[in-house]
DNA sequence: CGTCATATTGACTTTAGTCAATAGAAGTGG
DNA sequence: CCACTTCTATTGACTAAAGTCAATATGACG
């Protein structure tokens, strides 16, 4: 369980003996916690940040207009709001799409981590230099992607991060989003998410399965998208 | 010119007279470049990262179809790709809206306020932060706002940034954007851009003038937005 | 005074949104 | 196991926001 942020982390350096074990002291006791809930309101500042250990989470914000914008996916592994350690509050909340298990990790011991562990620390900056880049191809893709385009590339990423989380099976990967959550992620009404995924199920890109996404070509998927994995330092760096 | 670099890491937390010294030693002589010009490359992996001293800086992605899409923008004072101190290679360009002075800071530098200066360090994970919390914002606009609410809260983030460097006078602050530029950020089109500024110029929210934005009244251009300036951070947080 | 870039306009197309109804599927209590 | 509720997906008809193309100003500048 810890295991997973270890293996993230060191996806920036290797750790030490010594780095390593105060990675593995940061998590306290995941907690359960049912489909919906919302583990971080937007204005609160939370003296812990949240790791994702089972489960599928979402940050968002709720705008005054009844609408909202989905600003990020967390599968397990993730560190969902390490940014909130240093900037509260919170600007955004976190909900869970399914029910799932989520630990925190205290501020004040990630302090300690910046006092004393430097090669740790620049992998914590990584992880939130990589958060800023996912929101930067989010933008690309609200901004120049039309429809087809922005769901095929959102299907891409979860395919990849999936995949490096271990969690792909087959071609296949769990995805419990309803059409009005994917709408919210994509900025486009639940009506033509609808009719987008019909076309790229006719297409032959995507089949849906209950809770599950199957990516027969992932190749295809990728073109269709124009997407390019390189944003998601899946190979870890020298 | 150094002295803004000091004032930003010191909104996060006030610094010691250590490392204040260590943060006045960070960046190297500014250099001009010229208007348009393209100061850090997509695909490459620099070795340095980059503080505006003077003029107006974007980071943006270039498509395949031809598009782009501008991910930011960064007044004086600002550390632009502060991330590439750890996520390398870029995952977008950064270019010049005006002829500018640019500094850089050595990753090399960088890695050794990591190594001795956790205040400091921390400091620049806040600015990494908010620098996310930006991209999230513009996610919200490009995702959930309207063409008018896009530009409208455009100007009111620029009002407030501008205002918070000292480049504010009497309700008017440099805007060298062109309606193209400006539709590459909002993702719209040039000409729908152009109609839009129309319609708040009838509406009394701003007055264009050469390169210059004039906001006569900025609860009015607020309201029109929506916009709430909680995430720029404007004031330090004890 | 001509040139280049930027801004503006008009006419038309396209993408995506809205509203409202219908159809399925999953879960619950009896 | 079945009726019932509820959530999610799908469809049709219509509207609206934004894009495209192409022409025409406008304005800064050498």
């Amino acid at each position: 369980m810890v295991e997973a942020l270890v293996r993230k982390l060191s996806r920036y350096a290797p750790l030490s003996h010594d780095d390593e074990a105060a990675v593995r002291a940061l998590p306290t006791l995941p907690q359960d916690y049912a489909k919906g809930q919302q583990i971080v309101e937007e204005g609160s500042s939370p003296a812990e940040s949240c790791v994702l250990v089972t489960g599928l989470a979402f940050r968002y914000r709720a705008l005054p207009n009844g609408t909202r914008q989905i600003l990020s996916l967390h599968i397990p592994g993730d560190f969902v709001d390490l940014h909130s350690f240093v900037l509260h509050p919170m600007d955004h909340s976190i909900a869970l799409a399914v029910p799932s298990q989520v630990a925190r990790v205290p501020h004040q011991r990630l302090m300690e981590i910046v006092a004393a562990h430097p090669q740790v620390t620049c992998g914590l900056m990584w992880d939130m230099a990589l958060d800023a880049a996912t929101h930067r191809e989010w933008m690309v893709g609200l901004g120049r992607r039309d429809a087809y385009e922005r769901l095929a590339h959102l299907f891409c990423e979860l395919y990849y991060r999936t995949r490096m989380a271990g969690l792909l099976h087959d071609h296949r990967f769990e995805l419990p989003l309803s059409q009005p959550e994917l709408a919210d992620i994509c900025g486009l009404s639940s009506v033509h998410v609808n009719r987008s995924l019909q076309m790229m199920r006719r297409d032959g890109l995507i089949v849906t399965e209950k809770g599950w996404l199957i990516v027969p070509e992932i190749e295809k998927l990728s073109a269709a998208a124009g997407f390019d994995p390189a944003y998601l330092h899946l190979i870890s760096r020298p």
